[in-house]
DNA sequence: CGCTACGTCCGGATTACATCA
DNA sequence: AATGATGTAATCCGGACGTAG
């Protein structure tokens, strides 16, 4: 289940809202809708990759040939470079900020792998060089790892694994714009991965299938920030919007109340109180009625209502 | 059928590094 | 050159869910 927390550039953030008008009209309120949760477990993106737990299913996925890929790719992208480097030996991406980042591995196609990496190679796992390695943390890198085993066979990948063993430093990797244009592509269309889309994509760019889930993870995790925000301006507006309604609504009740103590009968009420309802707005056939309730016995109303006939009547809108 | 252990994924919070002003 | 601010990749942790025994 999620929140139901509408994209912001919707002209209405809420989009529930359209259903419970009325009850916005009526109080300010805090709404959550809930809903089916949209993951990579949800059935539709499940049913693409298949059981996690099934390594047949990953093999044969990661094994395809570039026309497969061609085929069947996770996202309809139109990168240039992609189809020509896909079927070719993979060049270097037309951003002169690659070459700036030699001083990390190098680009290496896999001598095993069928399809080339239109990306170059920069792997940041790394080991904690202050101690905070953790068996869970350990866990997970062998998961991964063993799952690299499994689906990918990158012997760059395994020596880049060991030379970043040996200098125990943590590098922090740094996506290039085309790694980051083809995740936000891929993000635009789902924003969450099953198994074969993650496997792909890693492949594609290069990069650990954990890199590209947490890339995913992230990003997910900036957009529902980024809306939060949103969101919260919203909210605040509607709380200003609000606060001033009862205000000016205050006010109004104090004039009546003065008015009551210095003049308890409406047929005397000046003539400009009166010029406050030449539209009949209902905040102010209110205001009036509750100016009946706290000064008027039925008798007062009654003779009232004679010079103010307009005032006091029902709202037209209510 | 219910229970448990395990694996996996996710969100949220946080850390740590790279970059920029 | 030093430094603080900022962005973000990566990590940690707990919860939910599916599956096998």
């Amino acid at each position: 289940m999620e929140l139901g927390l509408s994209l912001g550039d919707t002209p209405k953030p809420f989009s529930f809202l359209d259903k419970t008008q009325e009850l916005v009209n009526k109080d300010l309120g805090f709404c959550m809708a809930l809903g089916p949760r949209i993951n990579g477990r949800s059935q539709e993106r499940e049913e693409t990759g298949g059981s996690s737990s099934d390594p047949t299913i990953q093999l044969n996925i990661l094994r395809c040939s570039p026309v497969q890929i061609n085929q069947t790719p996770p996202s309809k992208l139109s990168f240039p470079w992609l189809t020509k480097n896909l079927l070719s030996e993979p060049a270097a991406p037309p951003d002169a900020n690659l070459q700036e980042r030699e001083d990390g591995p190098a680009l290496s196609s896999s001598p095993n792998s069928t399809v080339s990496s239109i990306f170059p190679m920069d792997l940041s796992l790394y080991t904690s060089h202050q101690g905070r390695g953790n068996k869970r943390d350990f866990e997970t890198r062998l998961r991964e790892m063993e799952r690299d085993e499994r689906g990918v066979s990158n012997s760059s990948r395994a020596s880049d694994h060991d030379e970043e063993e040996n200098c125990l430093v943590r590098k922090k990797l740094r996506l290039s714009k085309e790694q980051l244009a083809f995740l936000e592509e891929n993000f635009k269309e789902h924003s969450t991965l099953n198994l074969k889309e993650k496997q792909a994509l890693a492949k594609q760019l290069n990069l650990h299938p954990r890199q590209v889930e947490v890339w995913f993870q992230n990003r997910r995790a900036r957009t529902k920030l980024k809306q939060t925000e949103v969101d919260c301006e919203y909210l605040k507006k509607c709380c200003e919007t609000l606060t001033e309604e009862n205000r000016r609504l205050q006010k109004e009740l104090q004039e009546l109340r003065a008015l009551k103590t210095s003049q308890p009968f409406y047929k005397q009420l000046p003539a400009t109180t009166l010029t406050m309802c030449p539209s009949c707005e209902w905040r102010v056939a209110s205001a009036a009625a509750s100016a009946i309730n706290i000064t008027a016995s039925a008798a007062t109303i009654t003779a009232a209502t004679d010079n103010t006939t307009l005032c006091l009547s029902k709202p037209r809108s209510l």
